[in-house]
DNA sequence: ACCTAACTTTGACCCAGATCAAAAACCGAA
DNA sequence: TTCGGTTTTTGATCTGGGTCAAAGTTAGGT
């Protein structure tokens, strides 16, 4: 599997890659630096199972590097994908024991942790660490809506190109590399993961990936880089307005 | 339509329905007091949007009484609720200019409004009110969540079974009528707009509805008045595990 | 290099739910 | 109490995506 970066933990919060974007993004040196003494490292690697549905959480914290997914999973083995989570997306719910998915690790992975209680007793006495928790959630809240529309709706060439699309835009805003060129990423997702995400299942998935190929949507190298031509094109197939929706 | 509560606005906070589940839940004498003056009612009719998706919103709010959807559409019609609004849910994204979705009144509807840029300002200045909303936004999330999961991978059946549940479970909570009776209560909902939160046709929702009717799962008087005669056994067809998984 | 296991593609067939069509039930207004 | 529009049910048929099966591809390990 994919294997990008053995990144060593940062070891200080300055040097961080996620301290801009992440639940502490908003915080001042001295609440960074409070943060700072209750944080540890944790490392997983690819296929490893972050937090089992139900089970105590005794820590919430943020993915530094990698990704990882979050899943529900019914007991007949149907699994739904409610979330992928990237550099800087946290992982957790103050107020909350037991954990409500499943967290795996697809790529390896660090997380920056802070045990439960510590960090509820800090995020009372720090607005700064609630707000920023506020803004990210409503943004999730968001990114979950948008997916309702995609699995209630859309037919499976579409669900494909939306996700595609919203992989293309993250790299897109990672990489700084402007929407009118052609945008290049690899997926890092199985086929098997992104009909979790879908809703299909993963044949229809290598056929619709097909299809769109065969169309000149995208194009493919192996079968994991994908370069997009026309990100408009892109846009259309996917059923979304040609804006695309994206706000600050 | 159902125009169950010609309610009065409450003219007082202390009155107010929704004063220990709203936004405001958390406030103290003092800090109801400043909202209190910044607050003003506003009434909708059975069917009157609310808001157009893309709309500048000047308020957000909480609905008072009467039921609300979140709905999102795309060009060619097609539409799929995003969330269903019920008393004490707050509408409106703080920071945010444009309304992301459209809302619309299914019930006659009483809003508690505030003009936004105040209650941001206000919202900065009370950690009673952010902390709140971080609550509900979070408890929204999960409910999000668990309907990717409705819409992605049930059946059609499950998914009506599961609407069922859900209403049920609403209106157990609000009429704390224990969940071993029979549970009964009226369906605010059309089957259009049933089939627009479950990711169906509206022909598919009823011919489920009769299903569920000839195998006693449900008990029907009229269209829209069901007795749920077991609430394990709809759960059983919802596909939810027995505990259904309901948290604090 | 070769082997193995995981991942991916492709084909053939089927079925749950969509679509198209029409009848029935309901509700409020005149 | 009847009328007209909305909502709901039911029927007939079609089809997108699921299921089952098999072959092809890829990457890491020895």
């Amino acid at each position: 599997m994919l294997n990008e970066q053995t990144t060593a933990a940062p070891r200080d919060c300055g040097d961080c890659p996620i301290r801009h974007r992440a639940v502490c993004a908003r915080c001042e040196a001295d609440e960074l630096k409070r943060l700072d003494e209750l944080k540890y490292y944790r490392s997983f690697e690819a296929g490893q199972t972050v937090i089992w549905s139900g089970d105590h959480m005794e820590f919430v914290g943020s993915v530094v590097t990698g990704i990882a997914t979050l899943t529900q999973t019914m007991e007949d083995g149907r699994t739904q994908m409610v979330g992928l989570l990237l550099p800087s997306d946290f992982v957790g719910r103050p107020g909350r024991d037991a954990a409500a998915y499943n967290v795996v690790a697809i790529t390896d992975m660090v997380m920056c942790c802070f045990r439960k209680k510590p960090f509820e007793q800090m995020m009372n006495e720090t607005p700064h660490i609630a707000q920023r928790l506020l803004e990210m959630t409503l943004d999730e809240l968001d990114a979950a809506r948008e997916w309702m529309l995609v699995l209630g709706r859309k037919t499976a060439r579409e669900k494909i190109a939306s996700l595609m699309a919203i992989i293309a835009r993250r790299d897109a805003t990672l990489n700084l590399a402007g929407i009118d060129k052609p945008i290049v990423f690899d997926l890092p997702l199985t086929r098997e993961a992104m009909s979790d995400y879908l809703g299909l299942t993963l044949e229809t998935v290598s056929r619709q990936i097909s299809a769109l190929k065969k169309d000149g949507v995208i194009h493919l190298q192996g079968k994991r880089h994908v370069t997009v031509p026309d990100f408009e094109r892109l846009l259309e197939e996917a059923g979304d307005d040609s804006d695309g929706g994206m706000l600050a």
